[in-house]
DNA sequence: ATCATTTAATACCATTCGGTATATTATACT
DNA sequence: AGTATAATATACCGAATGGTATTAAATGAT
């Protein structure tokens, strides 16, 4: 090996992350990601192979990252309810506080690939059945705690709210009174009892 | 008037709709939209303006498509709880039958078009408002009649079955294992009380 | 200092993109 | 029957697409 590397890879991945976040697959062009991630496009090709296996490779660090921060949120306090309710807060505000609103990358991915490449079917399902995960272990710890009822069903619970975060991510997009979600939200959370 | 028109308008709008549906917008070319409409390019034009209002043209058809659609299934029965019952799983089934899940044409066009064009932030939003007034009739119905209880937070219980009904929506793209999606669909209707 | 090697940069490739100009064909009215 | 009109069909437009070949520049090892 001779020559190094003038550019960060993680950066340029990154860079290439948010754009496919904010754009989607096909409305991203190889000459926008260029111009963002800051490189020339043979060592695009070079570093990530091609359009495809960046966009993968930048899903793929997303859902790592997601998935931590969500954990992390839901460690973050003493109360299980309050807890969700912080996370579910937290992404409302989040997304009112941006012009143009991303949403959720993988949720991005579901709608537009998952039906057409069973690549992107899978690694987005997986990201969601380990959410829902992530849910059952916070409750279980809830109830262990004596927070909530012993008798809940977690595992449907779990689910249930993936569904709804799923739901309210989406319909923030169309960016709908506060009112709106707020109130669904207050109802969905007042399952977990 | 002398030549006349030799394909039906409004069968080539319902091919569009069923591929943008399909495909999305970004996905979908002119050739495409030709080839399934089976008419010829300047036709297109001639006849839907461009690209974006046939896609818009498609949307609206859409949309009203599916209201008239979900309020007959709402008012097909006897007990509103038995109604969304069925919403939903008659949903969930036509999804599992498809090889290519299509999932929702508005749900879809929140995700890819609604962050970048305020056109269609409102279309899509005002549909989503409609659905939900939709869902207040059928459980006010459901108060009157005495199925329901009278205390009932009407509003805020419809505005979470469209938030519901998004989040399954689009998680039946990844397809997950239809236990998960049956499960968090009978908690949610568990707040039909 | 030279040389092999890997990077970066410019320029280019065929193909496809959305959108039209042009020419041809078919029909309702005079 | 002839003509005006509008729909068809073919061919084309410049621009942008994803992807590379080629050249120039930079650095570690000898």
């Amino acid at each position: 090996m001779v020559r190094q590397r003038e550019f960060d890879k993680e950066k340029a991945l990154d860079d290439a992350m948010e754009l496919f976040w904010e754009k989607g697959y096909a409305a991203t062009s190889i000459s926008d990601l260029t111009a963002t991630m800051g490189i020339q496009r043979p060592s695009l090709y070079a570093t990530f192979g091609d359009k495809e296996k960046l966009f993968e490779a930048a899903l793929r660090k997303y859902t790592n990252l997601h998935a931590s921060l969500i954990r992390k949120k839901l460690q973050n306090t003493t109360s299980v309810k309050e807890a969700f309710r912080n996370l579910f807060e937290e992404m409302i505000e989040e997304e009112y506080k941006n012009k143009v609103s991303k949403g959720c990358f993988c949720i991005n991915t579901i709608v537009e690939l998952a039906p057409h490449d069973e690549k992107f079917e899978i690694l987005t399902r997986e990201h969601e059945m380990y959410l829902s995960v992530i849910f059952q272990e916070t409750l279980l710890k809830g109830i262990k705690s004596g927070e909530l009822e012993s008798n809940l069903d977690v595992k449907a619970l779990a689910q249930t709210l993936v569904v709804a975060l799923i739901g309210v991510t989406v319909l923030l997009k169309s960016h709908p009174e506060r009112s709106f979600v707020d109130k669904s939200v207050t109802l969905i959370l007042s399952l977990i009892k």
